[in-house]
DNA sequence: CAATGATCATCC
DNA sequence: GGATGATCATTG
């Protein structure tokens, strides 16, 4: 696939977005040059992929933003029939290790969802990956309530984990944002930290935002995924 | 190898 | 049906 280069302006990134907004994945993926997996099971992050290729994102796998200039992250949303995300939505990796001093505005997660670029994509039952439409983007910064409540999850994780009791965290901790694996399989190992403040290796996991978390922020907008 | 893109699989 | 824990592919 040609490459095409990351969009200069926001608007220019929104402009590409609600071209997008829609159409069908398979329409996507042929301009895109991109084979339609027959199923997710080996291509889990098809979606999200495709959709960073048609829009020009440019942070790669590394830990930046997708947008690298505009300081955007992108996000896919599954919509559900009911108009929940059907999956929870990862955010990035949790720091296991140098705890201390960090505040939640300084975190990593913060300004990651300081600015995220939403693509809704439906995700009904009956549907093949190719005949699922993409919706309308939602540029979403979040609000003050929304601050607040990710904030206090993240508070409560973070102290956990800084404590050392970060074996103690499973995925039914925090209100909307919560705490789980996130590894090539249960076996995959990473530096912590334990009660004792000595290092110690533990499974690695992801911060997610919950579903009910996600649905308001759909609720505000206009994403309407069917026509 | 670790962070990214996520969804899968199972249990309740 | 929803949530939690497990897992898969790709990339720098």
């Amino acid at each position: 696939m040609q490459k095409i280069a990351p969009p200069k302006s926001i608007e220019s990134l929104l402009h590409r977005a609600h071209a997008l907004s829609g159409r069908k994945l398979a329409e996507i993926a042929a301009e895109c040059r991109q084979p339609i997996p027959s199923s997710q099971k080996r291509a889990k992050g098809w979606i999200g992929q495709l959709l960073e290729l048609a829009l020009g994102a440019d942070g790669g796998s590394q830990a930046l933003h997708d947008f690298l200039a505009l300081g955007v992250e992108l996000k896919s949303l599954p919509i559900a029939e009911n108009g929940y995300a059907r999956e929870s939505t990862y955010v990035c990796t949790v720091p296991l290790t140098d705890l201390t001093g960090c505040s939640w505005s300084e975190s990593w997660i913060a300004r990651k969802l300081h600015r995220v670029l939403w693509i809704p994509v439906e995700a009904f039952r009956h549907q093949s990956l190719g005949e699922r439409r993409v919706g309308q983007p939602i540029l979403w910064q979040p609000n003050s309530w929304e601050t607040s409540a990710l904030q206090a999850d993240w508070e409560e994780l973070v102290e956990f984990i800084a404590l050392g009791d970060v074996e103690e965290i499973n995925g039914q901790f925090g209100q909307y944002l919560q705490i789980r694996p996130k590894a090539a399989d249960a076996k995959a190992r990473r530096l912590g930290i334990n009660v004792d403040g000595y290092n110690s290796l533990t499974l690695p996991r992801g911060f997610y935002l919950r579903p009910k978390f996600t649905k308001q922020i759909l609720d505000r907008n206009l994403y309407f995924v069917s026509e």
